[in-house]
DNA sequence: CTGGGGACGGGGCCC
DNA sequence: GGGGCCCCGTCCCCA
C-alpha cells in the first residue's frame, strides 16, 4: 500500500514535469511564429511601401511620356499656330511674385476667415493635366474673334473643343484619382508613406495659389480663326471693326470697413489686413480636394491667389501683362464647378467654389514649353516654382468654365444689338462691358477676389455697394417706412414688393 | 408654402 | 473715363 503511495505521487510529479515542458515547449512554439508572423507582416509593409513607390514613379513616367509626346505634336504645327502655355502659376509661395503683385502674408493669430472651410488636400487627387492655350489667329475670320484652347494631358480633364461647333457647352470632368506628377509631390508621399491623406489634409493654412498671366496681342492678330479650329461659335462675336479690350487689370487690394462706407482703406500694406498666407513647400498639397454644395455664406469666405500668365509668339506681339487674383481663403476650397457657370448669371461664385480640381505639376512641361523661354525672360514671371502647374491646372479649370461662358456670352451677344458699345471684355468669359469699372468689377466674380471687408463680422465683398447694404445688417438700418402699415425694410425694393403684396388694394 | 431678408451680379445714372 | 451709388432681378436661406 504504501509502494502504491510512493508510486501515485512519483507518477503525479512525472506528471506535473511533463505538463510544465509541454506547456514551455508550447509557449516556446507560439512564441517563434508570433516572431515569424510580425517579420512576415513587416516585410510585407515594407514590400507594400516599394510598389507603392514604384508605381508611382511608373504613373509619373508615363504621364511624362504622353506631356511629350503632346508637347511635340503642339510645337509641330504650322506658324500661323500660336501656342501659349498660358496661366502658368507660381503657387506655394514659393515662387516670386512680380509684376505689382503683394505678397500678403496673413499675420498669426488675425484670422479673418473662418476655419470650417478647410482646404482638403488629397494625394490620389492630382491630376496630370497640362493645359495649353493655342490661339489661332486668321484675319479672314471674324474680326475681333479669339480663339482658345486647352489641351489637357489626362482625356478626362481636357475639354472638347469641338463643342463650340455643336452648340453645346464643353463639360470639364474631373477624376480626382489621378495620380499626382509633381516632384514635390512625390517627395511628400515618400515622406508621409502609409498616410499621406491624413497628413496633407491636417493642413488648414489659406493656400495661396498663383499664376502669372499675360496676354498676347499683335494688332489685329489677337483674334482666331474659330472656323478652322472647328470653334466658331466660341469667342466673343465683336462687330467689324470694333475694337475689343480684353481686361486684365485687378488690383490686389484688400478694404476694410469701418461702419463707414465712406472710410475705406487698402490693407494690402498693412499686414493686420492681409488675408494671403505663404504656402508651404514642404507641406504644399498634392491636389485640392474640394467640395460640392458650399452655402453662400462659405462663399464669402474663399480667397485665392492666381496670377495669371499669357505667353509670347515668336512675331514678338505687344504682351498685355496683368495679374488677376483668385483668393483661396481660410480652409475654403477652391472650387469652380464648370458645368454650372452656364446656368444662370449667379452661379459664378458658387462656380468657383465648385471648382474641382487637383493640383498637379510637371517640371518637364514647364521647361520644354516652347513658351517656357520667354517666360524666363521676361522679368514680371520669374522663379516659376516646380509648382507652377498647380496654379496652371487651377486656372485652365477656370478656362473650362471660360469657355461655356464664353459661348453664353457669345449667344447672348448674337441676341443683344449693343455689343459695339461693349469694348471692355471679360478675360474670363469674354462678355462685354461698356467700361473698364463694370468690368474689372465682373470679373472679380471669376477670380473671387472680396477686398472689401467688413469689419463687424469679417465678411468680404466684391463690391463696396454690396458692403455698403451689407452694414445695414449690423446697424439695422431701415431707412424704407411703409406708409400703410409703418413696417420698415432695408431695401426699398423690400418696401416695394411688400406694399405691392399687402398694400395694393389701398 | 410663403414672406422676409441677405447675398450677389448686371445695368444705369450722376458727379 | 473713373468712381460711387442705386435699382433691379435672382438665388438662397430661414422662420
Amino acid at each position: 500500500m504504501a509502494n502504491c503511495m510512493v508510486f501515485h505521487t512519483q507518477i503525479a510529479s512525472i506528471m506535473e514535469v511533463l505538463a510544465n515542458a509541454a506547456v514551455a515547449e508550447i509557449c516556446k512554439l507560439v512564441d517563434d511564429d508570433y516572431a515569424v508572423f510580425r517579420l512576415e507582416i513587416t516585410q510585407s509593409r515594407k514590400e507594400n511601401r516599394v510598389l507603392r513607390r514604384k508605381l508611382l514613379e511608373l504613373k509619373v513616367a508615363r504621364e511624362r511620356a504622353e506631356r511629350t509626346m503632346r508637347e511635340r505634336v503642339l510645337t509641330s504645327r504650322p506658324s500661323s499656330v500660336k501656342i501659349l502655355d498660358r496661366y502658368r502659376g507660381i503657387s506655394r509661395g514659393e515662387g516670386h511674385l512680380t509684376g505689382g503683385h503683394r505678397t500678403i502674408v496673413k499675420p498669426a493669430g488675425h484670422n479673418t476667415w473662418r476655419d470650417d472651410q478647410p482646404i482638403t488636400v488629397d494625394e490620389g487627387s492630382g491630376t496630370s493635366t497640362q493645359h495649353i492655350i493655342i490661339i489661332e489667329s486668321a484675319e479672314a475670320a471674324g474680326p475681333g474673334v479669339k480663339q482658345e484652347r486647352s489641351e489637357g494631358e489626362d482625356p478626362r480633364h481636357s475639354r472638347d473643343i469641338h463643342t463650340g461647333v455643336s452648340g453645346e457647352p464643353p463639360v470639364a470632368t474631373e477624376d480626382p484619382t489621378t495620380t499626382p506628377a509633381h516632384p514635390s509631390a512625390r517627395r511628400s508621399i515618400t515622406e508621409v508613406s502609409g498616410t499621406p491623406n491624413a497628413v496633407l489634409k491636417s493642413e488648414a493654412e489659406t493656400k495661396t495659389l498663383t499664376v502669372t498671366h499675360r496676354l498676347l496681342h499683335k494688332g489685329s492678330d489677337h483674334r482666331s480663326d474659330p472656323e478652322r479650329l472647328g470653334l466658331g461659335r466660341l469667342g466673343c462675336p465683336p462687330a467689324p471693326g470694333s475694337e475689343y479690350l480684353p481686361v486684365f487689370h485687378h488690383r490686389q487690394r484688400m478694404v476694410h470697413s469701418h461702419g463707414d462706407s465712406d472710410v475705406l482703406d487698402t490693407g494690402g500694406d498693412d499686414p493686420s489686413y492681409s488675408y494671403v498666407t505663404k504656402m508651404d513647400p514642404g507641406n504644399m498639397p498634392l491636389g485640392l480636394e474640394t467640395q460640392t454644395g458650399l452655402s453662400r455664406g462659405d462663399r464669402n469666405n474663399y480667397s485665392s491667389s492666381i496670377y495669371t500668365e499669357g505667353c509670347l509668339d515668336k512675331k514678338g506681339e505687344v504682351i498685355v501683362v496683368d495679374e488677376v487674383t483668385v483668393k483661396v481663403e481660410g480652409d475654403a476650397p477652391p472650387t469652380w464647378n464648370a458645368d454650372s457657370h452656364l446656368g444662370d448669371g449667379h452661379s459664378q461664385g458658387r462656380d468657383f467654389l465648385d471648382y474641382r480640381e487637383s493640383l498637379e505639376t510637371d517640371l518637364n512641361v514647364a521647361t520644354r514649353s516652347p513658351l517656357h523661354s520667354f517666360r524666363d525672360q521676361n522679368p514680371v514671371s520669374t522663379s516659376m516654382g516646380p509648382s507652377e502647374s498647380h496654379s496652371r491646372v487651377l486656372f485652365d479649370e477656370v478656362l473650362n468654365s471660360n469657355d461655356r461662358a464664353r459661348a453664353q456670352a457669345q449667344r447672348r451677344g448674337a441676341t443683344s444689338g449693343n455689343i459695339k458699345e461693349k469694348r471692355f471684355l471679360c478675360m474670363f468669359c469674354n462678355k462685354g462691358f461698356s467700361c473698364l469699372q463694370k468690368v474689372e468689377r465682373h470679373q472679380r466674380v471669376h477670380t473671387g477676389e472680396k477686398p472689401f471687408s467688413c469689419t463687424q463680422c469679417e465678411k468680404r465683398f466684391s463690391r463696396q455697394d454690396h458692403l455698403k447694404m451689407h452694414l445695414k445688417v449690423h446697424t439695422g438700418e431701415r431707412p424704407f417706412a411703409c406708409t400703410h402699415c409703418g413696417k420698415r425694410f432695408s431695401e426699398r425694393r423690400y418696401l416695394r414688393i411688400h406694399q405691392q403684396k399687402n398694400h395694393s388694394t389701398l
